[in-house]
DNA sequence: TTCTTAATGCGAATAAGTCGCAAAAGTCAA
DNA sequence: TTGACTTTTGCGACTTATTCGCATTAAGAA
């Protein structure tokens, strides 16, 4: 990875914006959670992060995840019953589509379901901190 | 429990429409569920059930829910990292807001958000079978 | 009834995730 | 820099929701 130094500075630095302490396993951590462009569970997680960095844990790696979510750098998806899948705090919003019968896992671009969420939400008196959402379809 | 024959019927019949084989366990546990009105988890049934059946056992529960998910008169909530909970299958289409201030489970009644994931969904070529929406949200 | 097949109870097994603890490392102020 | 203080880490043991194997029992069709 040509990139591997300056990544590495990016993910030192959103940590420590985060006002999260800095150390070498939750910066490896974060740099293979952002080049994957699936959603890892932690045992992939694990096994990448071991790859650059062996002295990670995966005692760790669940830990850390725990701390990037509730430090709003990371979102948690449960689907069914397999492990917890990661995916980096999108900027650009979207929710989760499961194809039933290849088990894939497609994202839906766009804000329209969060904002429909989010008013309704407001008519109850609620303000949304976050919201999960899967859809398990077929294609047509 | 006035009704409790006729409930009792009742269920034996939704299990016999639904294809399935009518036994005593499943239609006790059947009964416990649509008598709660709350979320119920496994827990929570096989204890209600046992009080009014004492041949359950927690693997018939659980065993039961998964059949009755398949077959679709049951809808599993997963929320955060707590155990299962189950639902009727609602005619009254709803969502699930949690309030993480007080653990509270609020249904959101009303079909416009699964309207609108159903269009975007068709968007993408798909039809949905399920759709699983929790909004984790603090009164305002 | 009788036969076939599915469901049950039980306890053991599995597996995702958590925890306790001692050692190592990050942060901050001087 | 260098301590002093606090947090994080690795490790392995532990917890706990859920599943499984198996012998037994019960449902359903003929």
């Amino acid at each position: 990875m040509v990139n591997a130094l300056n990544d590495d500075l990016d993910y030192k630095q959103i940590l420590r914006d985060a006002g999260l302490r800095v150390t070498p396993q939750r910066a490896s951590i974060l740099t293979v959670l952002s080049e994957a462009d699936d959603h890892p569970n932690v045992e992939d997680l694990y096994e990448k992060t071991r790859a650059l960095d062996d002295t990670v844990s995966v005692a760790t790696v669940y830990r850390t995840m725990s701390v990037l979510e509730n430090a709003g750098l990371v979102r948690k998806l449960m689907l069914d019953d397999a492990p917890a899948r990661y995916e980096m705090m999108p900027h650009t919003d979207h929710d989760h589509l499961v194809d039933v019968e290849s088990g894939e896992l497609i994202e839906i671009p766009g804000t329209e379901i969060a904002d429909l969420m989010g008013r309704v939400a407001a008519e109850l008196g609620y303000e949304i901190i976050s919201h999960h959402t899967v859809i398990r379809a077929r294609k047509t």
